[in-house]
RNA sequence: GGCGCGGUAGCCAAGUGGUAAGGCCGGGGACUGCAAAUCCUCUAUUCGCCGGUUCGAUUCCGGCCCGCGCCUCCA
């Protein structure tokens, strides 16, 4: 009943464990609040859910910390272009990241907090870290890290020395203010005059945080100083978590965070998602071409969050089908899969499922796992193997039940919302089934094909018909 | 150049030192007036290429060919 999950730091499989025996304490890197979330984002968000699923589904208690980067280039910039408050900008696109997170079925952390909410504990943080001897005040008035201090800066990522250090000759900009090293990164930059009333105060004079050290007070805050995992896309490896750790454990002298588990991106179509390909994906997007929040959520599942995922719009297809099949096995069992906050924990049957997932989140295979008990099961029953004791089949639904909250998938049986159909489109339906009645196959053909026609598909049962949308 | 990852059926994608999960698509069949749905069934003698280790490698080692990520603010 343990996870093991592979830590970055590592680079080998670790148990997750909480190290005050109470609850697994983590942080995830979350979003920059300056537009909508594409796809890719959310596999990363959909991942660290998982895992926190697979924990709770453990019977372990969570803690989990997710920020929003409410101040940086892009927040500013855009909310400036568009003439609004920083603050409207940012709460308006935290309001629909927090939205898609409720339609992708995300547990809600259990903190939240943003970077403008903030402000004094970066400043405090940072002082320290100038009273350690670790960061400086360059002539404008900006704080940054002294990397030369830090002599574990680059562990994480394996970077040598050499190579943080050289690796910007092309990017070493002259206006770059006065650094001391081309590796040291800011903690506070000063204020600009394109920052507009974007400003704090602070004792080097008025300016922002740096993008890090955001976190690093954060998580520090409600995580404590030492922690259980922290978590983020693969990209975070670098600069952004080797950063982190810098600016945390320059102060504390002590382990930032016990484990990193480090989610890889996702590809569309096999290409690198961006801006110019367009094909960063969000949501709504997906939704306008008639997908499912819960088709969108096992697509980002059905590849090993270390290898990079190709999402394809045929996998996409897929996964409505195969999403049917086990909705499918939930009717003929008679199982209600609800989605509650409460997750069940009792895996019955289905254990070999939770058990791919405990083993470093191995969602393809507990995916596999679960296609290959469903079929099983609906077989055993068809040939009358499963009598259906009470007792049996209220182990089947919470199996089943906790399988769905392990993955956060919601397996639907009652019927969606049926469509509105025109008074028409019925009356036609009627007259073909009345056609069929009388083995009038020619005019009831003709009139599907009709119905076809105005954009209605309809089926056929034994004692009636269903119309639905083509 | 440095660090790291991968090449498995038409597509997506697991996995293992003993001979390839799962989903989708496709073929065949049952059912059906025909469809749809559903069910059954088939589909990689083979895991980029070449060597090596081994009784045996897709899985370990070496080389090669391709593709990809990161290397200062992109999840």
């Amino acid at each position: 009943m343990v996870l093991n999950l592979y830590d970055t730091m590592t680079r080998e499989l670790r148990e997750v464990f909480p190290m005050d025996e109470n609850s697994v304490r983590f942080y995830g890197c979350g979003p920059t609040v300056y537009g909508p979330a594409h796809i890719g984002n959310f596999r990363t968000f959909v991942l660290q859910d998982v895992f926190r699923r697979v924990l709770e589904t453990s019977g372990q208690q969570t803690f989990h910390v997710r920020n929003l980067t409410d101040v940086d280039d892009k927040t500013i910039r855009q909310s400036q272009e568009q003439g609004t408050k920083l603050k409207d900008f940012t709460e308006k696109w935290t309001a629909r990241f927090q939205k898609d997170c409720e339609l992708l079925n995300l547990l809600t952390p259990h903190a939240e907090p943003s970077a403008v909410g903030h402000i004094p504990e970066q400043i405090s943080l940072i002082e320290k870290l100038i009273e350690g001897g670790k960061a400086y005040r360059a002539n404008d008035g900006s704080v940054y890290f002294k990397v030369d201090a830090f002599p574990e800066y680059g562990r994480l990522s394996r970077l040598a020395d050499r190579e943080i250090t050289t690796s910007n000759n092309v990017r070493e900009i002259s206006d770059e203010y006065d650094r001391g090293s081309a590796a040291d990164f800011a903690l506070w930059k000063a204020r600009r005059p394109e920052d507009g009333d974007n400003f704090w105060e602070s004792p080097w004079g008025e300016g922002r945080p740096g993008w890090h050290i955001e976190c690093s007070a954060m998580s520090m805050k409600y995580l404590g100083e030492s922690f259980d995992l922290h978590s983020g896309g693969v990209d975070l490896i670098f600069p952004h978590h080797e950063n982190e750790i810098a600016q945390s454990e320059g102060v504390t002298g002590k382990t930032f965070a016990r484990h990193w588990f480090h989610i890889a991106h996702l590809m569309v179509e096999g290409q690198k998602m961006s801006k110019s390909l367009r094909n960063l994906y969000t949501l709504e997007d997906l939704f306008g071409k008639g997908y499912k929040e819960q088709e969108v959520r096992y697509v980002l599942l059905s590849g090993s969050y270390r290898q990079p995922l190709n999402f394809t719009f045929d996998s996409m297809q897929a996964s409505r089908k195969a999403l049917s099949k086990l909705t499918d096995f939930a009717k003929k069992f008679g199982i209600e899969p609800s989605s509650s906050s409460t997750l069940e924990t009792e895996f019955g049957p289905f254990y070999p499922v939770q058990e791919a997932l405990l083993s470093d989140l191995n969602t393809p295979e507990a995916l596999g796992r679960w296609f290959r008990l469903v079929r099983e099961m609906g077989e055993a029953r068809d040939r009358g193997e499963f009598d259906g004791n009470v007792e049996e089949l209220e182990m089947l639904r919470k199996g089943f039940q906790a399988t769905c909250d392990a993955l956060g998938l919601i397996i639907k049986v009652k019927e969606e919302v049926v469509e509105e159909v025109p008074k028409e489109i019925h009356e036609l339906a009627q007259n073909r089934w009345e056609a069929k009645l009388n083995k009038d196959w020619t005019a009831a053909d003709q009139i599907r094909e009709n119905l076809l026609q105005k954009g209605w598909a309809v089926k056929d049962s034994k004692d009636g018909f269903e119309l639905a949308k083509a």
